[in-house]
DNA sequence: ACACCTTCGTTCGAATTTGAACAACAGGAG
DNA sequence: CTCCTGTTGTTCAAATTCGAACGAAGGTGT
């Protein structure tokens, strides 16, 4: 009857998680955003940017790879990346490869900058989230975000 | 020595944790924002205003009130409440009690907005989320992101 | 070599977000 | 009452974000 119809509202637990999904995402997400911005001059984004070159071989990464890991829009990357440039921490180079292709490159100030960056920033999400949790809990999300992420990248048309 | 300078690096389940929070959370709302966009027309965060609302007493709540459990800043809200008022979804009027205080309240456009636009988001978040994880999973991560979103509302000096 | 479809990164305009500054008011201490 | 401090919501400029459209190039099948 109205089965068929109804949708499946969340319950207690269910919404519990969601809620705190969203509250804490939010929360964490403006603390960051001050905490990178008064003692680096960064945004979380550009922070982001920053690490995932730093993690990768060469320092460098295509751009379209680094939106694919930033989960961010392509033209978002391309101002973000813009900006770095004109901070002096990430420079363009074309790819040998492909002609259409463009590589994103930290440079020395770019190295220096994560390396003054990072400290502070991982001691907050320390404080904010790791050290809140138990191993057992930390182990537990992990596992859990992870097969989200995994089940969210599977079908996910652009 | 060097320990009192070193910062604390996170371990491998660490940041697993904090990238499956960090990337499940970008590519959640991307999606969220996406379906919301599509079937309602509205965005996910004048999605939440309409919720909020109509979770509160009287179909309405004073503006700081509402911008505190959104985590979102006064002038956000002031803009987002503006659009959804020129959509005849809220209206405004002023507090009894405060001279100063706005409230906001649903019309009744609006509840028959979140009457047809919940059932589509909330399906999709338990397709996403919900009913990827186990009951155990998600008490776990309910119980979890309880204990670090009270963590951050508690020192968030504005 | 040719047409065809996809991918790459950028540009563009529109929408949104933020923090700082502001005026008006509330709430108390004296 | 009167000053003083904190709150409330808005306005403003600046920064950021996104999607659609674009030109240019890759890759494939014939």
């Amino acid at each position: 009857m109205s089965a068929l119809n109804e949708p499946r509202w969340l319950d207690r637990d269910e919404m519990a998680a969601w809620r705190g999904f969203v509250v804490a995402s939010n929360l964490l997400n403006r603390r960051l955003e001050r905490q990178l911005k008064e003692d680096s001059g960064l945004s979380h984004q550009q922070y982001e940017i920053l690490v995932h070159l730093s993690a990768a071989p060469g320092d460098s990464l295509r751009m379209t790879e680094l939106a694919d890991k930033l989960v961010t829009s392509k033209s978002g990357l391309t101002y973000q990346v813009t900006q770095l440039e004109r901070m002096g921490l990430v420079a363009r180079r074309s790819c040998p490869s492909d002609v259409r292709g463009v590589i994103a490159e930290l440079t020395g100030q770019g190295r220096e900058m994560i390396r003054r960056a990072a400290p502070g920033h991982v001691a907050l999400v320390r404080e904010l989230l790791i050290d809140v949790l138990t191993r057992e809990q930390l182990a537990v999300l992990a596992e859990s975000l992870g097969a989200v992420s995994a089940r969210l990248r599977q079908d996910d048309v652009p």
